[in-house]
DNA sequence: GCCAACGTTGGC
DNA sequence: GCCAACGTTGGC
């Protein structure tokens, strides 16, 4: 159990959901449903704990650290696992024994403007970050301390 | 649209 | 346990 607070990423297609829908939740937080990695799980499950710092990326169209959240909670079972008809639905998850856990994320502020995925490989000090590996796809990602404060820099504040 | 990388599934 | 096939992610 970390004693510092874990940096963390987030993925999402803003298609599907961007950061001006989390803007627009009440108390602009909202359950980061709908994760079916068993990596990206153990981070939420084992690793997020409130008040940890998350950057928001933005994936796919016009890709980039789209803005500041964080932990709201600490983890609890996905209850789309266990919604019939939607399309998160598991079969094999159980209440006894649910299979897939999530965190609370809440907004902290959007970037004036986001920082392309371009301009964060332009950048010597970010290169062995997670996110920036080739091929890497995971949701849900643990970001370096030291990565995390320059890219807070490079987003002004 | 293309393709590389990755995770999962299922046959053996 | 191995590995080929397949589906998905995600940058370009």
């Amino acid at each position: 159990m970390p004693k510092v607070p874990g940096h963390w990423l987030v993925k999402s297609e803003p298609a599907c959901y961007s950061i001006d829908d989390l803007a627009n939740e009440p108390n602009q937080t909202t359950p980061w449903s709908g994760v079916r990695n068993y990596q990206a799980r153990n981070f939420m499950r084992d690793g997020m704990r409130p008040g940890d710092p998350v950057f928001f990326y933005h994936s796919v169209t016009d890709p980039g650290i789209a803005g500041l959240a964080e932990v709201a909670g600490p983890a609890y079972p996905d209850p789309t696992q266990f919604d019939l008809e939607g399309e998160y639905f598991d079969p094999a998850a159980t209440t006894e024994k649910p299979r897939w856990f999530l965190v609370d994320i809440r907004l902290k502020r959007k970037f004036p403007r986001p920082l392309p995925l371009t301009l964060l490989r332009d950048i010597p000090e970010l290169a062995d970050m997670e996110l920036l590996r080739r091929g890497s796809r995971l949701s849900v990602m643990p970001v370096k301390p030291e990565h995390f404060r320059r890219i807070l820099e490079l987003a002004g504040g």
